[in-house]
RNA sequence: GCCGUCAUAGCUCAGUGGUAGAGCACUUCCAUGGUAAGGAAGGGGUCCCGAGUUCAAAUCUCGGUGACGGCUCCA
């Protein structure tokens, strides 16, 4: 058996442990699914009236522990699916019934249709289903697709994590029952590691550290999934924007600006409103009859400016592109921190060119996709989504398969890591999707670039090519970041609000060593020959002690702060405190103030994340 | 939206049917300081909002708002 197939087990196993020790401790539960998932496993359970909570766990968690030390063989045995539904009946385990009839109803073949991870029975996924398998252990036993280890002993490391509300089988309309969730390792040793990484990850939470950074603030009076950025938070917002900017506007992208309110006739137009119908804020005009909302998204705008003019096949590719915020009328169990809201800055770009142009069109956004995240220190894998055979796209079929090729080169041509996936495109065009993972191996996914073969002959965009003819250009549709807040709430947690010097809201703090005339007065001198510079420094002259001003300044992970005395003011040389993650070079020693606050600044502007201090 | 948990000072949190608390932060004073918390005094609360139960509600009940963990959806 292979690590990864014995882990598999012994998480089954270990969900049917669960299983048995909830059994003996709550008669009468009716069990779910039970499958395995990352890092463990869980188990759905309706105990009726009695609803548990995390404080039962040490009780379950003990009872677990008891039928892991009887060390009972997983005896696996298999019925006939009409014995196996008398089994579920006189058990009383009417979730089961569910699944087996749903089983038995499929047919002799089962399981494509049905999801087999869903059902507990992937072992006997496309085979002929006349058979289900049990497995029992002791007095307990489960319809369980397996596989199990050898006997209940033989599982390694466990732990229950939470207790959750689910809807069988994922349906709302059905009844609500627990999911209880744990995770699994073969060591105690990785479990350790994997409770590590979920304390670091918490310590990371960007919804603490916005806080303890100042960062971002919500409002009860403002409403839930609106965040508002205070001056440090928007400094950063403000510097990743330009970033993602500058690298576009270098291969031609000009910035455009739109209102963000329309008429409801554009997303009429664009066939969004179907889709966006009930995500969209309505906004209603006092002085006129128009039907007004909120932009859910800023393409169709951009198409508006595009058609406002008859273009030329030489006129293309024509580059839009516009920091804003699109408004989402999220369901509101679904907001959370920045990773979810309703006030959605997007760092948005659109090109509309010909189907020649695609190519390199995307190799200029990809590179700059490359060379952001390069900057940022997030590695990035690059995920090709295609269409398959079936016909759920629109658009020409041949346009497509250029495209696609187009797409593939570009991505070969960056040398990026990537890998392709048929069916995941969206049915108006093949994408790129970006994931990139953060410092504590999480992936994300952050940007996408998409081309869009329908909106363009939906708005009727038009240029005339060389024969005079019009023809309807292909839209591509491009954010680095992707959402601002979403992105940050992913750096925030990879850097651990570390931020490097160029986003760093504070990038140098000034202590004054006491508040005396002589020692204030310098440090403000300082003070103004940084913000010459571009700099953002802040003087602490504060009645407190050093020692206190510097764990001020580390609290706040602030990169650089100096500390000014009787001692800098005579040699105008200071020796810079640096943040302990900022790689520094051999010679660290004494630098003129000057020259420090230059190479700071340089830096600063070259957004790199080591010092030459 | 649904299920569950929660909401007390700027922050983190204790408390509980009968006078509202701590630490940090803030203000003032003393100390004039040398690289992660110097000392003292003081100010600060509609105990999320609304209704109900009660002699009495921050505490119990219901409704709302907001946060968190999930389900579903998504950038």
């Amino acid at each position: 058996m292979s690590k990864t197939d014995e882990l598999n087990a012994m998480r089954h196993s270990l969900a049917h442990i669960l299983a048995t020790s909830v059994q003996k401790l709550y008669p009468g539960a009716k069990f779910g699914v039970g499958p395995v998932v990352e890092n463990g496993f869980y188990y759905d359970l309706d105990l009726g009236k009695k609803k548990l909570s995390e404080e039962d766990f040490t009780t379950l968690e003990k009872e677990m522990h008891k039928v892991i030390a009887v060390n009972d063989k997983f005896e696996k045995f298999e019925l006939p699916i009409n014995d196996a539904i008398d089994w579920a009946k006189k058990t009383h385990q009417v979730y089961k019934q569910e699944l087996l009839n749903d089983l038995k109803r499929a047919g002799t073949t089962v399981a494509g249709d049905l999801d087999a991870a869903e059902l507990g029975l992937e072992a006997i996924k496309g085979s002929k289903v006349s058979k289900v398998s049990f497995y029992k252990n002791g007095e307990f036993t489960d319809l369980c697709r397996g596989p199990h280890l050898e006997s209940t002993g033989k599982v390694g490391a466990f732990k229950l994590m939470r207790v959750s509300g689910a809807y069988w089988r994922g349906n709302h309309k059905n009844a609500q029952m627990q999911r209880i969730y744990g995770i699994a390792f073969t060591t105690d040793k990785e479990l350790r590691q994997h409770l590590n990484m979920l304390d670091e990850a918490k310590k990371r939470d960007h919804r603490k550290l916005g806080q303890e950074l100042d960062l971002f603030v919500f409002s009860e009076m403002v409403g839930s999934g609106l965040p508002m950025f205070t001056p440090r938070g928007t400094v950063i917002r403000d510097e990743l924007a330009k970033f993602s900017n500058e690298l576009r506007q270098k291969v031609g992208f000009q910035n455009v600006w739109i209102p963000h309110i329309t008429k409801s006739d554009l997303y009429e137009a664009s066939g969004h409103w179907a889709k966006f119908g009930d995500e969209l804020f309505l906004v209603k005009s006092q002085e006129t009859t128009d039907e007004l909302v909120m932009k859910p998204m800023n393409c169709p705008h951009h198409t508006r400016i595009y058609a406002s003019k008859q273009r030329s096949y030489r006129d293309l590719p024509i580059r839009y592109l516009e920091t804003t915020t699109v408004y989402r009328d999220e369901k509101s169990g679904e907001l959370g921190g920045l990773s979810r809201v309703r006030s959605i800055t997007q760092d948005d770009s659109h090109v509309f060119c010909r189907e020649d142009q695609i190519e390199g069109e995307i190799n200029n956004l990809l590179a700059a996709a490359d060379e952001l995240y390069e900057t940022i220190g997030m590695k990035l894998k690059v995920r090709l989504s295609y269409r398959d055979e079936s016909d759920a796209y629109l658009g020409d079929k041949k346009l497509w398969e250029s495209a696609q090729k187009q797409l593939k080169n570009a991505v070969l041509k960056n040398k990026l890591n990537y890998f392709e996936q048929e069916g995941e495109a969206a049915f108006y065009g093949p994408k790129i999707d970006f994931m990139a993972t953060d410092a504590i191996g999480r992936e994300h996914q952050v940007a996408t670039i998409q081309l869009d073969f329908v909106q363009p002959s939906r708005f009727e965009l038009e240029y005339t090519n060389e024969a005079g003819e019009n023809q309807c250009p292909v839209m591509i549709h491009c954010a680095l970041l992707g959402s601002i807040e979403r992105f940050l709430s992913v750096y925030i947690e990879h850097t651990a609000g570390k931020f490097p010097v160029w986003l760093a809201p504070e990038q140098i703090r000034l202590i004054t060593i006491n508040q005396e005339y002589i020692t204030t007065s310098f440090a403000d001198k300082v003070l103004s020959n940084a913000k010459e510079l571009g700099l953002r420094a802040v003087v602490d002259n504060s009645n407190e002690s050093v020692g206190k001003k510097i764990r001020d300044a580390e609290i706040m992970k602030v990169p650089y702060s100096v500390v000014f005395g009787e001692k800098e003011i005579k040699s105008g040389e200071i020796v810079p405190r640096i943040r302990s993650d900022i790689e520094v070079s051999d010679t660290h020693q004494p630098t003129k103030i000057a020259e420090f606050l230059q190479t700071v600044a340089n830096e600063s502007k070259s957004r790199v994340s080591k010092t030459s201090l």
